[in-house]
DNA sequence: ATTATCTATAGATCTATAGATAATGC
DNA sequence: ATTATCTATAGATCTATAGATAATGC
């Protein structure tokens, strides 16, 4: 049943897809090939075809996840009026986002796994992270370059920390109170 | 080869310890039942006789993990002199702790992977946040005991980012740079 | 003729269990 | 007699590959 090379393009875009958001719902580990394949609407063997190995799809796949978190976080600055900065802690900080890790931030939900990976998975997170903590400094209000530099470092770090803690804890109020806590102190670093 | 109660109840502590720090190297899912019996000096088989399942070792290692990170941060309190919050600061956000998954921080190593776990793990994890939160809430200075808990939740989500983030990425300035941002701006919100 | 996809399977790995063994503890 | 540990294995799952199939693209 081949199909044409524009219908194998959409293929390997629906697998990329399918991979992006599975792995970030279960981890690199806790899906496999044949899975992802399905949700894709193929099946198991076609998938060599298309990917020299898993190894090469986790890095593609968290490539792709990282640079729509990217895109969306643009938008969000670009609706966002004179507070771009605050919109984005809204955007990362709320509920929805973290009972929806599949569809969320990959730092958040593959930043552990990613840390046992190979050196292509990690450097794709490296490349990944850099536009967002550059459109965290953008967004920073005031101060020196330098400084809204290291304030968007530190605001990343507290964004993705608070989310893996909240997700981490089988505790509600718990959870809320970390986003909570994050998004004040976060605020205030800023606008102080 | 039977052996005496003593070493019995001895062979558990040695699985646990052995799954405490294989766990966090490798995470949940990279570390098999086998593997962790073998660094104990057992066989697969006599697992079955100290624990449930693994989904069991799970749960009581990573209670094992957090409850020695407890003790740890006490003793850094209880060393540190006059500034507590600083010396856990410094003892939590360097380069030795980020490239020791296996002796660290089980948020920063398995945060993500116990999100994705059972209420057994996620109860593990939750019970295990709170004495921290508890000793970073002691170890700040000024300000009225809310403000200190918020500031102790965000700095706590901001400690375990910075680890997960510094391990994920490939790139060694990028990841020294996001200690010393953490390190730096969680002082400033400490002390200004 | 080429190639995208499918079917089938090899080979590795992992959890859990069954039954045997040998030393403890009554 | 009880039980901590060991050997062996069932059963499930997962990555990767080989070979077949059928439609594309020259």
């Amino acid at each position: 049943m081949r199909v044409s090379r524009k219908k194998a393009a959409e293929s390997r875009e629906r697998i990329l897809d399918a991979a992006s958001g599975l792995f970030r719902a279960k981890g690199f580990g806790g899906i496999g090939v044949a899975d992802i394949m399905k949700a894709a609407n193929l099946t198991h063997g076609g998938f060599y075809g298309h990917f020299e190995s898993k190894d090469d799809l986790v890095a593609e796949a968290s490539r792709r996840s990282m640079a729509r978190a990217a895109a969306n976080w643009t938008r969000v600055v670009a609706e966002a009026g004179d507070k771009p900065y605050v919109a984005l802690l809204d955007h990362y900080l709320n509920p929805t986002h973290r009972d929806e890790p599949g569809k969320g931030c990959a730092f958040a939900s593959l930043g552990t796994d990613a840390a046992r990976g190979g050196t292509a998975v990690r450097k794709a997170f490296a490349e990944g992270l850099e536009p967002l903590i550059e459109i965290l400094t953008n967004a920073l209000p005031g101060f020196s370059k330098p400084a809204r530099r290291r304030k968007a470092v530190a605001a990343m770090a507290a964004l993705v920390g608070a989310l893996t803690l909240a997700r981490a804890v089988d505790d509600e109020t718990l959870s809320d109170e970390i986003l909570e806590a994050v998004r004040q102190e976060l605020r205030a670093a800023a606008y102080r």
